[in-house]
DNA sequence: ATACATGTTCGACGAGTATCGTAAGAGCGG
DNA sequence: CCGCTCTTACGATACTCGTCGAACATGTAT
C-alpha cells in the first residue's frame, strides 16, 4: 500500500571493502544466490534454487548482505533480497558485471582441473 | 642470456574460471601479491614484502597460478611472476582493473582513492 | 666440488567456516 | 483464536585452507 520500505542494516556505500566483497562472492553457493538475484531481480531465500537447506541460504544472505553486496527489504513476513547493483557499480565500476556476464550458469561438467596437467602454457 | 623463455604450466585462457579467480582474489595475502606484481609488474616470491614466510608465499603464488591469474617465469633459479593482464581483461573485462584501483594498500589506515604516491602500473 | 641462495614440497597444526537440524520469532489466513 | 509459512538464531559437526618448519631440488658463486 505506501512506498515506504523497510530494510535491513548494510554496509554504507563507502564502508563497503574489495576484499569482503570478494571473499563474499568467493563461496560457489553464494556466488550462485548472486546469479540467481541477478536474474530474478529480487528473491527470497526459499525461492531460490540452490542446493543448500533454507537455513544455509539465509546465512548466505547474511554474509552477502554483511559485506554490501545485496540489500534485504522488509516486506510482511518475507525478506525479498536484490542486488546492490547501483553501488558496487559506484564502488567497483565494471566488477559486477564482469563477474555476472563470465561463465553463465553452466552446471553441467565443468570444474576446472587446477591441479592436472596443463596443456599450455601460451603467451 | 637469451630470449627464449620458460614458464611454469598454467591454464589455458578459456580454463580459466571465475569462481576459481574470485576464490584466489579472496584471500588478503594473495590480494596484496596481486596489489604488488601490479605495481612492480614482475616480481619473485623473496622480493615480495608480504608478512608470510616465504614458503607461504610460494604456496600462494602456486594458487594464483594455477587459477590463471599470474604466469611465473623460469630464469636460472629464480622465479618471477607477473599478472596474466591481458588474459584477463580479455575473459573478464573490467574485472582486475576494478580491484586493482579499489582501496590500494592501507597500510597507513584509511583510503586514499586518488592522488596515491605511486599508482603507477609500467608494463 | 663445496657452499650458498632461491623456491618448492611435504606433514602437521589451528582457525575459520560451510553445512545441517532444531527451535524460536513474526506475520498471514482461516 | 490457532495453525501455517517464512525467516533467523543457536549449537554441533566436519571440512577446507592458511600458516609454519624442515627437508629437498636446482642453479649460482667461490
Amino acid at each position: 500500500m505506501n512506498g515506504q520500505d523497510y530494510w535491513l542494516p548494510q554496509p554504507d556505500l563507502d564502508g563497503i571493502d574489495v576484499g569482503t566483497v570478494l571473499q563474499a562472492l568467493a563461496d560457489p553457493v553464494r556466488l550462485q544466490i548472486v546469479r540467481a538475484l541477478d536474474a530474478a531481480g529480487e528473491s527470497t531465500c526459499t525461492a531460490l534454487d540452490v542446493p543448500v537447506k533454507a537455513s544455509t541460504v539465509s546465512h548466505h544472505m547474511r554474509s552477502l548482505r554483511e559485506s554490501g553486496v545485496v540489500s534485504t527489504r522488509l516486506v510482511g513476513n518475507a525478506r525479498p533480497s536484490r542486488l546492490r547493483r547501483d553501488d558496487l557499480e559506484r564502488r567497483f565500476p565494471g566488477l559486477l558485471a564482469s563477474i555476472l556476464s563470465a561463465t553463465p550458469p553452466s552446471r553441467d561438467g565443468g570444474d576446472s582441473p587446477a591441479g592436472g596437467p596443463d596443456p599450455k602454457p601460451a603467451l
